[in-house]
DNA sequence: CCTACCGATCGGTAGG
DNA sequence: CCTACCGATCGGTAGG
């Protein structure tokens, strides 16, 4: 939709650069601006006047680029939602044993979100301020490709219980993704305390093992 | 702020009786009225006039009770809050095991959270609209009442393995408040085979046991 | 890409 | 002097 790969004329080299056009860089300005107005007040406490303002613009020029407000928000939804990263990482990841490759899936899953601060803030805004409705395309988006992805772990049958397999998924993302999020609004917090420092080898030990003794 | 207890003046009764007066009558409708308004749109959304509205009220008769529109959601999410519910559910729930424990708080806790469908979507606004700048108050009042309601879970300490108890409310609260999540966005989709009849069995089941197969 | 605007609506407050 | 409201309007801003 927004951006094409222009290629440098010069007759002398082979090399593809991406030349953004004028338009291109504008576009990118106005969803920089917007994805860091949005972050910090959310979309309806975020103008338009302000986003044309930070991509230095007059706010009718925003409407060369885009056409609405929420045109932009979905953009930004796409753009930023980190599954183009996570999904082949899953299929990917190795590990001779279960315990190996769920600790390397959850690390780069923690990671990966540690890396984009702002994507869970991203999700909640659509869910607060959208009611979700842009939810389902989402999901019918990335779900079928996440559930292959997560039925590698069945290649590790041998050391499982019986699980459905989107069982597994929903607990792994659900135990983690808690993980993270209590994490986020601990760490700077009097309330440090409650994050030991192997706070995320224990949520392994318990997604594999469970919080029981093992039978002596 | 505003309710007090009226009794009846009658001097043959010793029943005592809430009986409201107008002004705290019009109080609550215009707690519900916003309530309502802020789950469907968000607060940014919800202009005065529609909470007047909805209350039945001019607009400037909101003024003689909240100072101004923040004021009415700071009220809300106090009130809201599920914690005066599930707290002393979780210090009074019985069970033999620490299996049947888990399981009744784990029920009690899903139960409360669906018999308060919209009291995550309050949270979402508070940290979406409000960048979670009423959290620390609100974490600085609970938080110290959760943590040794649920050190009653160390009475189980023979059948645990030796984990620190804030890390077991994390896992604990992550674990199921995930799984209410994904239920509740899966329950009414074509996703609803993500959700196998027993996955609150099999939640309750990781929890405690882990997915990895007993050693034999 | 800008200036200049529109119909409407925003949160909050005036006097009575 | 209080409460609970009214009709009207304040200075600014909304998406387009």
């Amino acid at each position: 939709m927004f951006f094409s790969e222009a290629k440098i004329k010069n007759e002398r080299s082979f090399i593809k650069i991406e030349m953004p056009t004028k338009a291109e860089r504008t576009c990118r300005a106005i969803l920089e601006a917007a994805y860091e107005l949005f972050m910090k007040q959310g979309y309806h406490a975020t103008s338009m006047r302000q986003i044309a303002q930070r991509a230095g613009l007059a706010l009718g020029a925003i409407y060369n680029h885009f056409p609405s407000k929420q045109k932009i928000f979905e953009a930004i939804l796409l753009e930023k939602h980190p599954y183009k990263q996570i999904l082949p990482l899953m299929a990917t990841a190795g590990g001779e044993t279960v315990e190996e490759w769920v600790r390397s899936v959850a690390e780069a899953l923690i990671a990966e979100l540690n890396h984009r601060p702002d994507f869970l803030k991203l999700m909640l805004i659509e869910i607060v301020e959208f009611n979700g409705k842009h939810v389902p395309h989402l999901v019918r988006k990335i779900a079928p490709q996440a559930l292959p992805a997560f039925a590698r772990m069945r290649t590790y049958y041998r050391d499982l219980r019986p699980i459905h397999p989107a069982v597994l998924l929903r607990s792994f993302i659900g135990l983690f993704f808690s993980y993270y999020v209590t994490d986020m609004f601990i760490r700077h917090t009097p309330l440090a305390k409650l994050a030991p420092k192997d706070s995320f080898d224990v949520f392994v030990d318990i997604y594999l093992h469970g919080i029981s003794k093992e039978p002596a």
